[in-house]
DNA sequence: TGTTAAAATACAACCGATTACATTTTTTAT
DNA sequence: ATAAAAAATGTAATCGGTTGTATTTTAACA
């Protein structure tokens, strides 16, 4: 099987005997060229099976049309709503998307930043890995004045875009709403405080206690990975306690489902004994048993608003520098895993 | 922020006084180009901030070193696997990778394909959607030479390249397990028989039957989609049966999960009074009580040979249509969920 | 009918790399 | 020292579109 010659616009201008210059504004419906000319020259393309030439085009238009994502994972409900919003979005707008992901690596997100870039993407969107230490390989983006916005994982004091839930108000309703259902010693299992994201859960974690007279118990924060380890450590820590939390906080679905597994096992009741709460909205949460009580947030909001920021920055109708901190609302989902008063 | 000037080849020989003839063999590491100008014009890049320019490299070379995937879904671990397995071998090779997701849609499967055709990947790899009826919009790749290669769900009958897994021996295995647990009414939670996978398990569990003389019973047999309904369905109609089925393969675990959770919602023992088998290996058998029993398969393994191969046929070392079927190995994980017997 | 404005089309340079072929420089052998 | 061979570098065409400017055709009007 031999690749058959491809069709360019000279093939179409010399079947046709008009230039090629009327063939490329026809195929892209300028007024200039009369309709009868464009009809015919749409007609031909078909007949001929012309697909133009990305590369001749983007090489004389020094653009790509190509916007890049790095995100820090694939594998969950939140990451995949993301993208299918910033796809929407974008495709809507005739661009391209480049997905690049980190598997929660720096050195994975160094060397995806490097690839984009080379790949000159016309716009980056980005939620930082795990263990990112810094953000200085998005450094040669902002110097060539490649438009660049975050989302959910964000460096937090950078003066880049971002597009963020509340993450504080967050800590503090899921907080509030364990108080409320009567808990008093409350554990808080969440990742780095490095990360924007759990520190400012922790500190709304804090806030809540603080509002309603429950003094903070440093030993009842246990940080972790986001592993399975990490979930059944968390929940062996929680069962070394004494006296037990009777509430638990715990900012990732898939770790509070594997906690709460563990803490079944050793004959612990949930919620009676300890209520949970966890974060994300996952599928799993829907699944397990007692169904777990969560913090939802829209990912598909999130990355149509993304996208469309800057689209519109690209194209010149805003400027993503003015509009730096976009925050995406959020709701508390509650369930049976931290009904302690039933409903 | 205004966009800096790109540095191209003719700036680097420009500085050096050279021709670019030489500066774009030395930047390609070409023996033909002495050791000393290619240092100078390797250092001089980098002083300069070169990056070169893919377009005019791909409009010359006419090809794109791009391969692009197309898969039915995002949200899984054995797709992420494979994506995962794909992304390791072509990116030592040097290609880029073009990712498009169907969401199981034989509309979005078909703006996909030709999406990506328009985009002159070099290469296919693809995973048909759930309601995908015909592969014909494959066939402009087919006529241009541009290798394909489908991986999982595969069209039966088409004489394509393929790399899937021994659905008919899972599907025997999984119920010759339950078999041995002494069940001897055994449901089976499917969905479309139209798509291969399917149908094989479903020979597979058919013959397994059969070679234990057990009789099958058409009533057993629940077809649907892979929805979180769908597993809350099937579950009810299994509690509708009189007797109760006492063992049930399920092809997906997600479904499996959600009909678990119904069943026991019902008082229904798991394994005792129905042992189940899911299917995939999903992070979520694990984190469900009882653990459910699975069919494992590499996700990992089937992108790397997929890739691996679609490239060593890219690159004349093999050809594709001389291979046409690749086995990968699967496994049967037995947990708590069919363990009627104990261990 | 002739003049001018407007509409449609054509010409040709350009984007930045690759590469066949030509030329120059260096090395080797006589 | 000189011819021949080998190594290094250069020249220029090419990939397939886009677009500023020039030219031709058509329409409008006096």
């Amino acid at each position: 099987m031999h690749k058959s010659k491809e069709i360019t616009i000279y093939d179409i201008a010399d079947k046709l005997n008009i230039s090629v210059a009327t063939v490329s504004r026809g195929l892209n419906n300028d007024v200039v060229v009369s309709k009868k000319t464009r009809k015919k020259i749409a007609d031909m393309a078909a007949e001929l099976g012309y697909r133009s030439n990305h590369f001749a085009r983007n090489l004389r238009q020094q653009q790509t049309n190509t916007i890049g994502v790095i995100v820090h994972e694939l594998n969950s409900n939140f990451i995949t709503s993301v993208l299918a919003g910033i796809e929407k979005v974008t495709s809507e707008a005739g661009y391209d998307l480049l997905i690049a992901h980190s598997s929660e690596s720096y050195i994975k997100e160094l060397a995806n930043a490097k690839n984009l870039f080379h790949k000159r993407v016309d716009g980056l969107i980005a939620s930082l890995s795990f263990d990112t230490k810094d953000i200085n390989h998005f450094k040669p983006f902002v110097e060539k004045g490649v438009p660049l916005i975050f989302f959910d994982r964000v460096e937090q004091d950078g003066n880049n875009s971002v597009v963020i839930i509340d993450n504080y108000k967050c800590g503090y309703q899921a907080t509030e709403h364990l108080i409320e259902q009567g808990c008093k010693r409350i554990a808080h299992i969440t990742s780095s405080l490095n990360r924007n994201v759990y520190l400012q859960r922790y500190k709304g974690y804090q806030d809540a206690l603080f509002d309603n007279s429950i003094s903070l118990d440093e030993n009842l924060l246990i940080v972790s990975d986001l592993s399975e380890k990490a979930g059944v450590d968390a929940a062996l820590q929680m069962l070394n306690m004494k006296p037990l939390p009777d509430g638990c906080f715990i900012t990732n679905d898939f770790v509070a489902a594997v906690c709460m597994r563990t803490l079944k096992e050793h004959g612990v009741n949930i919620p009676q004994d300890i209520a949970i709460v966890g974060f994300n909205n996952d599928a799993i949460g829907k699944i397990i048993e007692p169904a777990l009580s969560t913090i939802n947030y829209p990912g598909i909001d999130m990355g149509e608003i993304a996208a469309r920021n800057l689209i519109n920055h690209l194209k010149g109708i805003s400027n993503i520098n003015q509009t730096n901190t976009i925050i995406v609302r959020t709701d508390l989902i509650i369930r049976k895993s931290s009904l302690k008063k039933g409903v």
